[in-house]
RNA sequence: GCUUUCGUAGCUCAGCUGGCUAGAGCAACUGACUCUUAAUCAGUGGGUCGAGGGUUCGAGUCCCUCCGAAAGCACCA
């Protein structure tokens, strides 16, 4: 702690710490009996009644201070914005030069009654001041003003994004869009919840450290238990687990849980992030888009109270029936040929022929991927459902109903990304232990992302998984698109960064 | 992992083809001011220019290595 920033800011604030005790001032007292939020004590002013002078106790971060000799503004924040103080030296005679030593970014509890000053803000005429909490670390002061046509203008805003990152917390206090933000995120998930929870599907746990890690396509972290002195993986999806709970004879179940894939970072990716997955006994695909369609407008909805959003500029709308195109056809009209029964060297072709860059040895699936993912996903920017994918391309997914050689399989795609994937779960257990050892094959030609086989999970499938729809979402994604955000890290608290040294 | 760009005061930023003691605004400090609001006015202090090395008479500026970040690419969700 001694080798902290001691600049002579800091220092400059632990002498008025020690001022403000040697003054008999506790600058970190226990607690504060606050009466209002700042949001509160604003509504309680009424033009009708100015004269009203309604009596609060608010509590708040200092943000701002205009001090004009013998009495000051000032400005704090809490949780709901902030509020405006007025103190003068006449009613706090003996308290007045103490407030000379707070600062911009103390915390106070304010007792007082609500005004309007002859400037027309509604404030709080001080009559009490109570240090809560001496902050010793400057914030940064972002100073605002509210321009002639009623806009907020934003002057030095804390910017630089590895501060901002590294020092949320300061993040948060300072810039309110990205509280807001965070916010959101937060209704997004309590509206998942309660929507499932009244619909009678129950939340439930399963092991983050797993022997076998499955589900997903992906490279894992590795932990070694000291005690069993084995490996543990720590988990790339919920799948294999929440199906064992459906196999146990739970009907309905859903996780919202921490993934993590020990592959590379960008705008969209951060090794742990959140997916939700959900699993409903005797239903299927078709069950599940359309739950997911209303789902998601209810979400919307909750965050926005409308059924659109905008993002980059481009408005997305929840509330029309979402578009449903299977991925063969619009495979076919984008690439100019149905890639159903081509061989992987025609597949290569067609890549080839509209100039994507592929790896000359990779499998048929990965081609057919490559061409939706260049040539079909980067269209899809209103809420779209993707269908009955090929089957190489979806080991965990039951075999479509009519169309031999697909699943039964959606996914969402939303400004030209996905953000749910799912499928009626394959409940055949001559077929999953087929799919499961193609899986290992591909494994052991050298794809270390291929799935390996996990015995445990055959048997349960062998005791028998009723009919069974399963979806996941990713929750940072969905959050990006739903708070206009284009980087995953402003959508998490605290993205992963290096240390600094 | 690769490529490009960036790193200057607590914060936001200037700093030219290398050239005097590295600047500004906000914040801080001293003083004035009892309805201000980007408060105002007068004055003051504050820097290992990310770190280390090199070239040069001279480096914030040019070169190399390292650290960190951002964007793009690759992989994936």
């Amino acid at each position: 702690m001694s080798e902290h920033q001691h600049n002579d800011l800091v220092q400059r604030r632990i002498e008025e710490l020690h001022h403000l005790r040697e003054a008999g001032i506790n600058p970190y007292p226990v607690a504060f009996g606050k009466t209002h939020s700042t949001g509160e004590a604003r509504n309680l002013f009424s033009d009708e009644q100015p004269d009203a002078h309604p009596v609060v106790a608010v509590a708040g971060r200092i943000m701002a201070i205009r001090r004009m000799g013998k009495a000051s503004f000032f400005q704090i924040q809490d949780e709901t914005g902030r509020i405006q103080c007025y103190l003068k030296k006449d009613d706090l005679p003996d308290f007045y030069d103490h407030f000379r030593l707070f600062d911009i970014g103390d915390i106070v509890g304010v007792e007082g009654y609500v005004f309007k000053t002859r400037m027309g803000e509604i404030s709080v005429h001080t009559t009490a001041l109570h240090l809560l909490c001496k902050s010793i670390q400057p914030i940064p002061i972002a100073k605002e003003e509210t321009d002639a046509d009623g806009n907020t203008v934003i002057y030095d805003a804390f910017a630089d994004k590895e501060l901002r990152y590294r020092h949320r917390y300061v993040d948060l206090i300072v810039n309110p869009h990205v509280r807001k933000a965070f916010v959101q995120r937060s209704t997004v998930i309590s509206t998942m919840r309660r929507y499932f929870d009244e619909r009678g599907w129950m939340e439930v746990e399963t092991p983050i450290l797993q022997p076998i890690y499955g589900g997903a396509t992906a490279r894992p972290f590795v932990t070694h238990h000291n005690a069993l002195n084995i490996p543990l993986y720590l988990r790339i999806a919920d799948e294999l687990y929440l199906k064992r709970l459906i196999v146990g004879g739970f009907e309905g179940v859903y996780e919202i849980s921490k993934n993590f894939r020990n592959e590379g970072m960008d705008k969209t990716h951060n090794p742990e992030f959140t997916a939700m997955e959900i699993y409903v006994a005797y239903k299927d695909y078709l069950w599940m888009m359309d739950m997911a369609e209303d789902l998601l407008r209810t979400v919307c909805f909750a965050v926005h109270g409308s059924h659109t959003t905008t993002v980059g500029g481009t408005e997305i709308s929840y509330a029309e029936p979402f578009r449903r195109i299977r991925m063969m056809d619009e495979i076919a009209k984008a690439a100019g040929a149905d890639v159903m029964g081509m061989s992987r060297e025609d597949v290569l072709a067609l890549c080839r022929s509209h100039k994507i860059d592929v790896a000359g040895n990779a499998p048929w699936s990965k081609l057919v991927d490559e061409l939706f993912s260049s040539l079909v996903q980067p269209n899809l920017i209103q809420p779209t459902f993707v269908i009955d994918y090929p089957v190489e391309m979806s080991p965990l997914a039951k075999a479509h109903r009519t169309d031999a050689g697909l699943v039964e399989r959606f996914e969402l795609y939303i400004n030209g990304a996905e953000v749910a994937n799912a499928f009626s779960e394959l409940n055949d257990p001559i077929d999953q232990r087929q799919r499961l050892e193609q899986q290992a094959q591909q494994r052991a030609d050298g794809d270390d992302e291929a799935m390996v086989v996990d015995e445990d999970f055959l048997f349960a499938i062998e005791t028998g998984l009723p009919p069974t729809a399963g979806m996941g979402i990713g929750i940072d994604r969905l959050v990006m698109t739903l708070t206009d955000n284009d980087s995953i890290r402003d959508v998490l608290f605290f993205p992963q960064m290096k240390p600094e040294r």
